[in-house]
Parts: C-alpha cells; structure tokens; sequence
DNA sequence: TCTGGGGTCCTAGGACCC
DNA sequence: TCTGGGGTCCTAGGACCC
C-alpha cells in the first residue's frame, strides 16, 4: 500500500485529502510514522524528528496514530486479496504476497488480475497500491518498489536478466545499508555484478548469508508464499515490547514499575497465545542513545508477568546506571507452546488462578483495567502502532 | 530541536563437560 | 619445556525487515 497510515486518516478525514500531512508516533518524543504524498514532495520522509518535517513543510498536519483503524483498514484489504487468491501472505500490516500461479482461468493473467485488485482497492477503499509481479517473492517486491505510488510493474522471466543488470545492490529487500557498503568495498555495486561474483568468494566473506546474496544478485528466490492460515499457526520465537520513556529518567524505582509494566504485556500476550518462554532479556537505551541488553536464561519457562518481571529486575540490578534511560524494553524467547499446568503447590496455584481472573476480566474491559497497585493509576499508556503489527495471529494488534 | 516499536536470523566468544 | 579436541549451552550484539 501506497504511504498506509497517511492515506487511511486521509480517506477517513476528508480536510486531510491533498494536503500535506503524516502520521506521528507519540506526541514528545516521536518521528514521522508515514507522511502522504503531499508532504513527500516537500521531502518529509519516514523516520523524520517532528521539526525537521516543519522545516521542511511548515503547513504539514501531524496526526497521532490510530492503530485499530488500521488494523481494521488491513482486514478489509486481505478480503480483498482472499478473492482473487486463497494463498495471501501477510509480510506486514500493508504489504502482501499473492501466488495467482493457476488462476489465470478464472480472473485472466497476472496483470490483469493485478488491474483488477488495484480497481477494487480503489473502489471500496479509496487507497492506491503500487503492485509488482514476478515469477518469485524476491522480483514481485522489487516491481512493487519500483513505481510508487500506484504503481504496476511486471518481471518477467526473460526481464530479470535486463532489469537487475544496472540496478544498485540496495533495491533488493534484504539487502541494507550494512551489506552494500561491504558489497561496494569489494567492487560490487549492482545486482549485474552481485550476480556474477562466484559464490565461494560470497560465502567466504559473509558466511550463510553469502549464498542469500548469489541467488539476489541472479534474482533467484525459491522462498514460497505462505498462506495466512498456515502464517498464524506458525510459532513465534520471541515475544517483547519496548518503549521510550516521555522524558530521560534516572530513577531506579520507576524504571522498575515501567520494566514491571511491560512484563505484564508481555506475558498477557504470551499466555494469549498459548506460549511460555524460558529467556528473558532486558533492553536498555540511555541519554547518549547507547543500546544494550541483557538476557538470562531460565531453569523452566514462565509466562507470568511477575515471573518475567522478576528476572528483568534482576538484571537490572545489576546494571550500574552512569545516565538516564530513555529506553526501557522486556522480551521472552526461546518459547515453547504447551497447555499451562495446574501448579502443585498452593502459593503458586492461587498466583496462577489469580492471573486467569486477571486475563479474564482485563479481556472484558480493557488492559490494565485490573493490575498491581505499584503501576495502577498511571497516567495512560501511549498506543504507538508498529508496522509489523497484524490483524490475527501471535501479532495481533 | 534530537533520533519508534515489533520482530528474525546470524556470529562470536566464553563456560563447561568429556 | 610447555599447556588437546570435540561438543553443547549461554550471552551479547548486530544486520536486516516492516
């Protein structure tokens, strides 16, 4: 989809269509999430801080985001997709994979079928798409990024060889800025070259993800479409949640309430999807930006928020703090998925009933409306959507 | 005036064991 | 005059994607 979240607030609020506007994070400390295409011609790209953008583009309308809206916007979109296709991959909240191999009979070739997602997108929606086609996943998202917006962009098999000749190594979607500067240290700047470099000499220099880049640089991709069903059935490896605090802070006890507080969303949404996980990390960012994390691993996996909280404050025990946090994140991995036992003994059997009663009632009214009395009363958590959100599945918004 | 949040995969190095 | 080799597990960090 064509510039998602701008152009949904777009279609819902009629003052901003042709405007130049974007979609915002949070209100203090955010960057642009999606600016529309009014405001791209002025050079408001994604990722920008809030002033910059006005620098730029003084009339620009930030707009916070409406995360369930666009969830709700993506649903209507798979309907869409499910019509034409029943294996739809979802590869974010705005972009999808379709295998139409054998469907030409019903709804004519791949470009036509294309025209006509792009048509009823159009009517039922208002949004525009940039779609590619290609004979793999690899060649059909490069033609999807190709022309923008509204794009339709068809490879060939008999194109491929032409279409990556000359094109710069960093079009390919797995290849970032990391790899195309080592790729250009070794002479290697488009996909023409990447291609014709022996793979012995790839793989000896980046390992396994060697063989990745000879088969991009040929534009050879075997990976296939993963339908929906069988995306959210497929298990997740690691489950967390992070957020930058509004202001820098150096105290420990409400770094702690916040590490609480994420441990809670973290082991909800664990216990939603049926997942314990034996290693929890914390992850800290300071003043100065500086990253680091921290994990431990667990003699069993656990899925309560105390437990996950209780190691997360662990580690942070031990961490020194010579700066303010800006950053505070939890995360679970190493998950396995089994039916939660009953515990055997008493302390711990309430614990685990009182969490049932906490889930149940909190899915009736809302997160957080039952929780512990050191992060209750809080001023509202901010909801900022993250692109890799979904309708269904582990990632469910 | 500062720089979001959610993931996956890979590598390197150290502890530990036989 | 020197201090093996093979393996697993754990942790930290970075690259990449949206």
């Amino acid at each position: 989809m064509n510039a998602f979240f701008a152009s949904v607030e777009q279609r819902s609020d009629p003052k901003l269509r042709g405007r130049p506007m974007a979609v915002v994070g949070s209100e203090k400390r955010g960057v642009v999430l999606s600016p529309s295409y009014e405001a791209r011609a002025f050079g408001v790209k994604t990722g920008m801080l809030y002033h910059e953008a006005r620098a730029l583009c003084p009339e620009i309308a930030l707009v916070p985001a409406d995360p369930a809206k666009y969830s709700h916007a993506c649903e209507g979109l798979v309907a869409i997709w499910r019509c034409f296709t029943p294996l739809v991959e979802l590869f974010s909240i705005d972009e999808a994979f379709l295998d139409v191999t054998g469907c030409d009979a019903l709804f004519g070739d791949a470009v036509r079928i294309a025209v006509r997602i792009k048509e009823r997108i159009w009517e039922e929606t208002g949004l525009t798409c940039s779609v590619g086609i290609g004979p793999n996943k690899l060649l059909a998202k490069l033609g999807s990024d190709l022309q923008k917006p509204d794009g339709l962009v068809l490879i060939t098999p008999e194109d491929v060889a032409a279409v990556l000749e000359a094109l710069p190594v960093k079009e390919i979607c797995g290849i970032g800025p990391n790899l195309t500067r080592r790729l250009a240290g070794m002479g290697v700047r488009t996909c023409g070259e990447l291609g014709r470099m022996p793979l012995e000499k790839l793989t000896q220099r980046f390992g396994v993800v060697g063989e990745r880049l000879h088969d991009m640089g040929r534009g050879v991709d075997d990976d296939p479409v993963v339908p929906l069903e069988a995306q959210e059935e497929e298990e997740a490896r690691s489950m967390g949640h992070s957020m930058t605090l509004a202001e820098d802070c150096f105290d420990r006890t409400a770094i702690e309430r916040h590490i609480l507080h994420l441990s809670e969303k973290v082991g909800r949404r664990l216990r939603r999807g049926g997942y314990h996980g034996r290693t929890v990390s914390l992850v800290l960012r300071f003043s100065d930006f500086h990253t680091f994390s921290r994990q431990r691993r667990l003699r069993r996996a656990v899925n309560h928020g105390l437990d996950i909280h209780a190691t997360a404050t662990a580690i942070f025990r031990d961490i020194e703090l010579d700066q303010p946090v800006r950053l505070v994140g939890v995360s679970v991995a190493d998950l396995e998925r089994h039916a939660s036992q009953v515990p055997l003994f008493d302390d711990e059997r309430k614990r685990a009933f009182a969490a049932d009663a906490m889930d149940e009632i909190n899915d009736r009214y809302g997160d957080f409306t039952v929780t512990w009395g050191s992060i209750a009363r809080r001023e509202p958590h901010v909801r900022v959507i993250s692109p890799a959100w979904r309708p269904g599945g582990d990632r469910q918004y």
